[in-house]
DNA sequence: CCTATTTGGAAACGATCATTTCCGAATAGG
DNA sequence: CCTATTCGGAAATGATCGTTTCCAAATAGG
């Protein structure tokens, strides 16, 4: 019994995996999204993974790792793509709009009807699962920050009101993009949506 | 085989039914507020209603009607709620925040936490259920229109600015509720959600 | 009082669930 | 080349799922 763990090296003994997991992660972000937790089974992550259930299990130990894993997948990818755009804002007010855009685009349409994984788990299982429920708030409390962040940001240079109240306005914009992920589940239309997004900018005058 | 369907008087042929159905339908919401649709077994239902199966199953086609019906009486006793609590509104704008109000008291502690039937049915079963979609989107609409209402009664009665845009703003509004349902699963402190509605409120100076 | 009908309740149903087991194939290290 | 280890894949596992069946009990109408 050999337990010589192989540092350096990316592989270790034994037959190589045969298909990416962040990839296969991908696919299951879709899944979830649409089905929800309890709503999609082993076989669905099988079909649309690729893959055979016994694969699934050599590579995450229970249904529930698949979906912790595929979680923090979703949030990496969507927390990457929001960096990207807020890196191009030109002021404070300018992000907070970016911002309000990037989750306006995503809640309409298609991806609207798919819905986003972290409110469909803050839904569906922040009650009884802990760790689901610790990445939620970890996500919310992030979002809030960056909006307050934004916000004292466009107070300093002059493109936010001073009268705003970072704090409160920050969870009211959280609220209202939670809101619209919500609403884009049975009415995803884009003027729509994106007319709350110019309503919730007044209030930056 | 008689098909003689009995008028005025309530009660059919047959042994009588010994629980009241409304009163199940309540403790059935709770349980697919809390758990929902796919996360609620027919043994969770019978547990919490004090039923057997087979008193459900004669009652109720299957788990679906139990779920529609739950979700009809959960919209009907709300929004004869909601309407009590509009009925004492002294203007438009006392209106909204009566409203506004209204949605956050239920978003907060443990109601927060156990969630909105009608934000649970949008994110688990919009895409897949289209009878449970129809509902939800008749849900919606209804709010959407009575803020919009009570914008447009606010400014005929001057305690609304002239130059909000009802219907924009009204969906704003509808956001920012259904926002706060699903911030409330995770953080449902009351001052921070009350916080929520005073910065709504601005929008109609 | 008799018949039809519906309920309550327990037990049983097949289907599907998440998970494990088993075996041949593919790799790394010695 | 040999051994240990991990993978892919199919088949099997026990548990739980939603639903039905069956029988005694309780009502209405004739």
């Amino acid at each position: 019994m050999n337990v010589d763990i192989s540092l350096a090296s990316g592989r270790t003994a034994g037959r190589p995996r045969e298909f990416d997991i962040d990839e296969a992660l991908d696919k299951a972000i879709t899944v979830f999204s649409e089905r929800g937790y309890h709503g999609t089974s082993i076989a669905d992550l099988r079909d649309a993974m690729g893959l055979t259930a016994g694969s699934l299990y050599k590579a995450f130990k229970d249904k529930h790792a698949i979906f912790l894993a595929s979680f923090d997948r979703y949030k990496q990818v969507r927390n990457m793509l929001l960096d990207e755009e807020l890196a191009k804002a030109e002021n404070g007010r300018d992000g907070v709009y970016r911002m309000l855009a990037f989750y306006a685009e995503g809640a309409h349409g298609d991806g609207g009807r798919r819905g986003c994984l972290a409110v469909g788990t803050a839904v569906e299982l922040a009650i009884f699962d802990d760790e689901a429920a610790r990445r939620v708030e970890r996500s919310m409390d992030r979002f809030e920050t960056t909006f307050e962040a934004l916000i004292r940001r466009g107070q300093e240079d002059g493109s936010v009101n001073r009268s705003v109240e970072p704090n409160a306005t920050a969870r009211l914009l959280l609220s209202v993009v939670q809101g619209l992920r919500v609403l884009g589940k049975t009415s995803p239309n884009r003027e729509q949506t994106f007319s709350v997004v110019d309503v919730a900018m007044t209030l930056l005058d």
